[in-house]
DNA sequence: AATTCATTTCGCCGAAGGGCGAAATGAAGA
DNA sequence: TCTTCATTTCGCCCTTCGGCGAAATGAATT
């Protein structure tokens, strides 16, 4: 019980992936697309989604060459849910969860194709396009 | 915001200070009492106060040469008592946090004098009389 | 079967964090 | 004022963890 507690505790004692938390509450994403929003490398990304995806905070789709993740729905972990609850209704208005936001509207303009292909450069071509 | 409850979530990621802050939910207790259960260095477990303090999820009351510290009933930060909460109903039975409540049983039949002079030596004598 | 490519795994680096002993602090008593 | 002593702070060690690039994986396409 602590074990499984200790285990949640840490995965969302980590910015990143509290951000991609957050991310994830609209609806499902693709790695690529959490990837061009945090501005990190893909193996960075890769790795936070396995802690969280062990902590039970989130699951996994695999679609062609592409994986969405999406916030957990069902109790994998017994704190996991309570957790996501507790972020979903407390942790809101915050300059970096909002330009992570604004960011994400950005990438979910460009098709997945051509996310992968350019990566958070595309990103910012759209930003400085509007 | 994201800075307040990462906070917390890096306060609450750490074992020994989950079994503090659940030694703590019957009332406040003395530095030494919660030293002689956890059996740490004082130094250590006096870190572990600071870091639960800065989170705002205890308040310290000095007395005398004793220092008690109890969970905290006011918000100082916003997630803190959220957080509190979730670990008072969810997170309950567990070989570990039961041992630490027994070994607690034992320290509080003695007087602060007694344990701060004996340490943790004096809860297991106690523990052998019985 | 070979290629492509999104994702993951591996190995490494530097920073952060838990643990302790020793020294500092500071309040109570002599 | 001086001593005592519970607690805190400081410095150090060692482990854990976030980050990355390079290599491995594995599904889809050619």
């Amino acid at each position: 019980m602590l074990e499984a507690f200790d285990i949640v505790a840490r995965a969302v004692a980590d910015r990143s992936r509290v951000r991609i938390l957050k991310l994830l509450e609209p609806g499902e994403l693709c790695v690529c697309q959490i990837t061009a929003v945090l501005a990190l490398a893909p193996a960075t990304i890769s790795k936070h989604l396995s802690v969280l995806k062990s902590a039970g905070l989130v699951f996994q789709r695999k679609q062609g060459r592409w994986v969405h993740y999406r916030l957990a729905d069902r109790a994998v972990n017994p704190y996991a849910l309570a957790m996501l609850i507790m972020i979903q209704e407390r942790v809101g208005d915050d300059p970096a969860l909002n330009e992570d936001r604004a960011r994400l509207a950005r990438v979910q303009s460009l098709s997945l194709e051509t996310l992968c292909d350019q990566g958070a450069a595309a990103v910012d071509a759209v930003a400085f396009c509007q």
